[in-house]
DNA sequence: CAACTTTTGGCAACCGCTTGCCGTAGTTGC
DNA sequence: GCAACTACGGCAAGCGGTTGCCAAAAGTTG
């Protein structure tokens, strides 16, 4: 009672209070099974009563267990990751985790030295769009717990929205309006999901007898979206599908700005649904997806992980289903 | 070198290797001036052979310096954030810290309760428009290291944009249009910043002859901007000034949905300039600010009180220069 | 009721690093 | 040439938990 000199106090302060060693303390906290329950029940008390709280630090030292998990984007400012990061937090604080995040701008090296620097205080790690090589991931991945967003590996956790399903509803879409020919205006060369992307978009687009081209790459920001829109134009194709929507929403303005207007002149197409698109001029079509979902089970796969034994460990492949959203930006191809 | 069993080395491998103690091995790492320059380059070679990386939990144990720093948010997928976190993440990164983010979901228990949580593993948090009560605050205060964000409070190392100067020049601004009223829809009633852009708007209101009211609370999000524009509307006000550019955008679709004009029937003002302001319709006129830099000086000032000592430590208050960003949601004001 | 199994609490050895203190060797001053 | 320092390496005691192992207590069984 008269040494809570400001510290807060330990197991040993709870052990010498409830008359007990520190490390049946130990036990009655974090592995109650171990003690009667009338011991438990007496230590929790006590604990209560001192205010005592774990020092995470301290207990994940032996036990290697650190109850913190880090999620990386692969660019931060990206309003695409704010659902994935809210998601992957509130799974993260319901199973008691501490989510750490990391912006790893669009490069696998950074990326891959900001994982090799947490390497050791974390239980595992979230990598959404990772930009990094499969070996590399592989490797990671031999050393941590690894799960993926908008990636698949084989062995390894992910989790996806739907682009197969999705890029097929797209081109239907164009289609029904009228369009012939379609280019694509692709992502970084490193994301995985510019091919996955493009393969879609292609193959449905082979099915429904339209022409289809890949264009690019560029840079998936607003600004790389003025010159996607420029060879968008000089294309002659009458709908563009761009990689994600912060080019979308980019390549809209150029267009104005070159005083063509859309869709009049040419159907527009993102991807992600983000915050905005849904009040840019004109108003994006765009494919959505639960992306508050996808870092919700991504988190929850990686920590799911840990349980199972090796064998039973086949690592879960999810697919979310995805959603058009059709908005303005799309409309009947132009007359020839 | 034959048991490097998967696991990493720690100093008394690299000691063992090295011929030194532990001791001398922990103190060539992080204490340079202690040792010799022949031996801390022994070390540093050792080390580097056997691919050392200090172990951040075990280190942290003893010395206290976790090397984290927490940063909160009352809302993550608030885009007006998204600055402030990159540019924490940098300034941490760039000081060998980690980030852990927090979403205080504008609620002061979620906020209180996350802080105590992390409370032994951080070396100080970083608290972005706290919703906490002044006095919670200071009691936070006394436990650790605090800078604050967008709030200014007495002993407290604080980073807000200048509110002061920026409400004048809205004010001014709207009065150079002809506005003789305007409205403030007011954001949630424990935010620090709600009160203050009112008594800066109704001084500089007061000052150039203009009437101002004050309306709400309201929740700063765009489905209460619906809300607020009604509310403006019914006012007779030909001004509006929203708390945040999430409300203002909120108005601006709620105001055209019932047939009114922006900026003919009504001129919108928000705050944050965040993203999508610019390509909103009309784009938005809103008070900006360096945002990423409030949040690097903001992490700086944070570490940088852990080493003054505590005389020395007056915590510095730093204001950041606001501009008014002019779009088309401004106009002159209708006739009467 | 003896023999045996299951609970339950305690001892002590870590986990990997930091740091106060001590002793030795080398340097400086007079 | 000797006392007084300083520089540098080592010893050992933590930091606050976890956990394998042991022994006493309690519960079972025939």
């Amino acid at each position: 009672m008269a040494r809570d000199e400001r510290k807060r106090p330990t197991i040993y302060d709870v052990a010498r209070e409830a008359e007990l060693a520190p490390s049946t303390v130990s036990r009655a906290l974090s592995n109650p099974g171990r003690v009667s329950s009338r011991t438990r029940e007496h230590v929790l008390a006590v604990a209560d009563r001192l205010g005592y709280q774990v020092n995470s630090l301290a207990s994940a030292l032996p036990s290697g267990r650190t109850h913190t998990v880090a999620l990386f984007v692969s660019d931060i400012t990206n309003p695409h990751f704010f659902g994935i990061i809210r998601g992957a937090e509130h799974q993260a604080r319901a199973a008691g985790c501490t989510l750490i995040l990391g912006d790893t701008e669009e490069s696998p090296e950074v990326e891959a030295r900001n994982i090799e620097r947490l390497g050791g205080s974390v239980d595992g790690f979230v990598v959404a769009a990772s930009r990094m090589t499969d070996e590399d991931i592989e490797e990671l991945a031999g050393k941590h717990s690894v799960a993926l967003i908008s990636r698949q590996l084989a062995g390894l956790p992910s989790v996806i929205v739907d682009h197969v399903d999705g890029t097929r509803e797209i081109v239907e879409h164009l289609s029904a309006l009228g369009h012939e020919s379609l280019v694509y205006l692709a992502g970084p060369r490193r994301a995985w999901l510019t091919d996955q992307r493009w393969r879609g978009l292609a193959q449905a687009a082979r099915q429904v007898g339209m022409s289809a081209r890949r264009l690019g790459p560029f840079q998936p920001t607003m600004r790389a979206g003025a010159n996607a829109a420029d060879v968008a134009l000089g294309s002659g194709a009458t709908a563009a599908v761009a990689h994600n929507d912060l080019m979308a929403i980019g390549m809209l303005r150029r267009v104005a700005e070159r005083g063509m207007r859309v869709p009049d002149d040419l159907s527009v197409v993102g991807f992600d649904d983000i915050f905005g698109s849904d009040f840019s001029s004109p108003a994006l079509t765009t494919l959505g997806g639960p992306f508050e979902e996808v870092g919700r089970l991504a988190v929850d796969s990686l920590l799911g992980m840990r349980e199972k034994s090796r064998e039973a460990r086949r690592a879960e492949q999810i697919v979310l289903p995805s959603h058009l959203v059709i908005r303005g930006s799309t409309g009947k191809a132009p007359a020839r």
